[in-house]
DNA sequence: GACCAGGCACATC
DNA sequence: GATGTGCATGGT
């Protein structure tokens, strides 16, 4: 019997197709993403990785050697820039005390030890950590985030009060762990929630989540809002 | 002008 | 352990 997350999967790829997660050309580039995303629309951290790039700063030589206050500067469309400048160099310490700034060293280490290290950075938390070990280091863990706690919920999977780890798990249980499901499927939920998740949104009416009761389409989204 | 976007740390109860 | 608040930009 599939679970009711590998059907979801099915109609979400059917409908959105490939994502062509994450949107990087390097490793550390998605770290540097991973970090500047929190809470912030992707289009601000494409101009704060623009300004990196043309700067030839986007580098982990580059960005260590960089002072606080010009990293911040490079940063600001962003958002909250003061703050993602000492994450950077919080993150850039650990990266070179403990891996020589290579993500390749990184990825060698295992996936439990480099999670509990990661959340041991300032201004790294659950989701910010499994990005990195998802889509920078290739590791088999899955990503969580406001949105995929938004669909479990209002499809009954999830209690509203389940915390991070809690919703992880229910992937990990449920899904073959498979470094390429993962990878899509976080990015189809963001996608999803992009499109769909929105108040008052109303193509609500055709999201692929949809459910049919006899005659009546039943929107996800009801038991929500 | 309000509300939102691919969170996190810290204070307080 | 739950709940509230500061952090800041740019789009709708």
């Amino acid at each position: 019997m599939k679970h009711k997350l590998s059907l979801f999967y099915e109609k979400l790829y059917r409908h959105f197709g490939p994502q062509h997660w994450w949107p990087a050309q390097t490793p550390f580039e998605v770290i540097v993403g991973a970090i500047l995303t929190q809470n912030t629309n992707w289009r601000n951290v494409e101009r704060s990785i623009e300004n990196l790039k043309i700067r030839g700063l986007l580098s982990a030589k580059k960005l260590y050697r960089l002072p606080l206050k010009e990293l911040a500067l490079e940063i600001r469309p962003s958002g909250y820039f003061n703050i993602k400048a000492a994450r950077l160099k919080a993150f850039l310490e650990f990266f070179f005390r403990e891996y020589a700034g290579s993500t390749k060293k990184m990825s060698g280490a295992g996936t439990r030890k480099l999670r509990r290290q990661l959340l041991s950075v300032k201004g790294i938390g659950p989701e910010t950590a499994d990005s990195i070990l998802l889509y920078a280091l290739n590791k088999p863990i899955f990503v969580v985030d406001a949105y995929t706690k938004r669909v479990l919920c209002r499809h009954g999977i999830a209690a509203a009060t389940a915390g991070y780890d809690q919703l992880q798990g229910i992937f990990i249980k449920n899904l073959p762990r498979r470094i390429k499901l993962f990878n899509e499927y976080h990015a189809l939920i963001v996608r999803l929630g992009k499109e769909f998740c929105l108040k008052n949104n109303p193509r609500c009416d055709t999201c692929p989540l949809n459910t049919k009761k006899g005659n009546r389409e039943v929107k996800g989204c009801e038991s929500y809002f």
